[in-house]
DNA sequence: AATATAAATGAACACTGTTCATTATTCCAA
DNA sequence: TTGGAATAATGAACAGTGTTCATTTATATT
């Protein structure tokens, strides 16, 4: 009688338990997620420890690595989360007709993500965690950019195939674009334009921006 | 007799004395520093603890506490280090006399040095510790980043005076050309750009800021 | 030589992520 | 109902981190 035999009955016979068992776990590890979320949000990204996660859902530490392989993978699913929001937030701009417009606007949307959840960005778009977690999945695809920078990119398509951005080419336009925004967000969340500006840096980030609509707005 | 007496006293008779005595506190300060970015280039940001600088340099953790503050103060010197080899390698561009060509190659000095030094450039444009660093100093000036961003600054002026950037705005301008760059080392230092293009990474920068000259190019 | 000043030490503290033998609980078949 | 197997939860222990500070050692001045 071989480990084999004896799982095939066990399914066979308590498919009904095991489905149970299996939605207990998933029940717990949004228990972890939110906890996580939780002190994410109201204390920033370097106090979520594993053993205030525990304390907060009264778990013990042990238990968090029942359910995750590490830190790195609770992060990793943290940074897919921030992904669905913000994919949800550009997902209303598909009522804009208009691609150019749809561009400006997603940009706009893009930096009001970054400023409003500064820890989260830097979790999706400047932390090495998630990424580690992916090399230690062996994944070599980044599914959750991949499928936001498709969104832009398939912008910025439509842009060109109502005649703007002559001559440029598609992908790495994009990413320069991508790159414009992202650095905006990128200084501002890593306190670097408060250093060089004396004017508020949300009024840089504004003026900026309507640099930015104007730099690609031109023929 | 009070302290102060004490201590006018001293500094007459034995300048010859303290002067020494400054000076081997700036050897030992130069030491732990030269050790800490041994440490920082060779094994990267998270390898470079108190401990493995001690163990370096041959000397007792508390030591090192002796002739810094914290963690961040020698973040902050090795940042400050970094902006010196940045401004270095900028300041040979002065002679290029064109100040629209004067900024294309300011663009891929700066990309050229993010992506040669790439923990070094998270520590000065990404990580907290040296603006952390600046802000328990009560210091809310970041010089370096200032005078850098003042080279930009400039450039971007003399190209407007020659008609370049027409109706465009000085100061929020020159931030958006810093961000697309920025944005590019950023996301190709933090792993995004190979997550999200199949395209060997160098590829997608060296295209990308071909756009960006494009884009920047047009009247 | 005695004393005042400065420098160097390393144990100790409070944290961190992670592991794993041990204990507790749940489940199913006989 | 009960014995045993599978699963789940535990928390002490380990190796690391930054930081502090009373104590020791060395240097300089009187």
């Amino acid at each position: 009688m071989n480990s084999v035999h004896l799982y095939l009955t066990k399914s066979l016979k308590s498919m009904g338990t095991s489905e149970r068992k299996a939605k207990e776990r998933e029940e717990i590890k949004s228990l972890i997620l939110n906890a996580a979320k939780k002190l994410f949000v109201k204390k920033g990204i370097d106090q979520v420890t594993i053993r205030k996660i525990a304390e907060d859902i009264e778990y013990s530490v042990g238990t968090v690595y029942v359910y995750f392989k590490d830190k790195n993978d609770i992060l990793h699913e943290l940074h897919t989360q921030g992904f669905g929001q913000l994919g949800g937030a550009m997902r209303i701009l598909n009522s804009v007709s208009d691609p150019m417009e749809r561009l400006k606007a997603l940009g706009r949307v893009y930096l009001e993500f970054a400023m409003d959840n500064p820890d989260m960005y830097d979790l999706m778009f400047n932390m090495r965690a998630p990424m580690e977690f992916l090399d230690s999945m062996h994944k070599e695809e980044w599914n959750e950019g991949k499928a936001t920078f498709d969104v832009l990119l398939n912008n910025v398509q439509q842009c060109m195939e109502r005649g703007h951005f002559d001559g440029h080419q598609l992908e790495p336009l994009s990413f320069v674009i991508w790159s414009t925004v992202h650095g905006m967000c990128s200084l501002h969340i890593s306190q670097r334009v408060k250093g060089v500006n004396l004017d508020n840096p949300e009024t840089m980030m504004e003026k900026a921006y309507e640099e930015f609509v104007a730099l690609i707005d031109k023929k």
